[in-house]
DNA sequence: AAATATACTTAGCATTGCTAACGAAATATA
DNA sequence: TATATTTCGTTAGCAATGCTAAGTATATTT
């Protein structure tokens, strides 16, 4: 079958070799799931009228606080002039704010209006009641084998990328 | 799930917190782990030279075999042009090929070169391994539960994906 | 045979990623 | 102090990827 050919291929063989059959497998597993999982969900984010990558910024921002530019492009590992251009998207349309950073003037202050923190907090509605109601597909036990899974994968991911 | 569509958002939200707090909880976590491990792996593809799309694309064929371009846009979740567009880019790339469907001669029939193969299967090293080196942070109880935890999300998204 | 439906393409728009090159401000160094 | 370097953000321009609307060609239905 086609999967067994691509996962015999030279360098994964070697990780097999070295007692990493079970971490190779359940990561290329993790990887699907969580593909198929964004796909899905990304479908109701067209009701809020504005695109993933501003969504995604004012949700660190309101999580995160008022930053930088350069943290918040840091924070979506993006480069700043991508990130440049999504703050000004989301100026125009009122969902943040920028003012001058007291402390040095190259640096911009980016803030999440009460619109901007509005619309995510419907956006957010949307994205988890869908993924709420894929959810009743899967029993109680499996509900909390998922809880457990993310608190995981956050933590293992957050302490790669500090890396 | 009979949810009615008049309540507003925010008294939905209460509503879904109020009767399944621990399925909204848990969907809301799984968004956010999604987001991060893929947002992480992603920085492995630029290596391909191909993006996103047409890798995931790729993919579909790899393992779904050959099949026409309404098929494939339709297992991405995209519409008719889009797929059109990504199918013309992997043939300018050599990564597919294109024949006439022998009982319609509107369809076309997509289908994965060697070259594409290739690359695909490199991509997917690529991306792997660093997956599986992020889960170097887990113990073998906690990759079981991840193992476990994207059987069931693929599970529950296939369902809703056909429902 | 004609009308309708389906499959795909083309055209044109917006968003989002990049690099290269620029300006302004802060910091380091001579 | 004066100059050089570094840092922060923007602008310009390219490519990829999402969409809708509209067109073409082929199948299907009436």
């Amino acid at each position: 079958m086609a999967v067994k050919k691509i996962v015999s291929s030279a360098k994964l063989f070697l990780m097999l070799r070295k007692n990493n059959k079970e971490r190779v497998g359940v990561a290329d597993r993790l990887h699907s799931a969580a593909i198929h999982l964004l796909r899905y969900a990304r479908k109701e984010d067209v009701l809020s009228g504005e695109g993933p990558a501003r969504l995604s910024a004012l949700s660190v921002l309101v999580f995160g606080g008022p930053m930088t530019l350069g943290q918040l492009a840091s924070a979506e590992q993006v480069k700043p002039p991508t990130m440049s251009r999504i703050v000004a998207g989301m100026e125009r349309s009122g969902l943040a704010k920028i003012d001058p950073d007291a402390g040095d003037a190259r640096r911009i202050r980016v803030s999440v209006t009460s619109k901007g923190t509005r619309l995510l907090q419907q956006a957010r509605e949307r994205r988890i009641r869908l993924l709420a109601e894929v959810l009743d597909q899967a029993s109680g036990a499996e509900v909390e084998v998922l809880r457990e899974a993310a608190e995981i994968v956050e933590r293992a991911v957050r302490a790669a990328v500090q890396k």
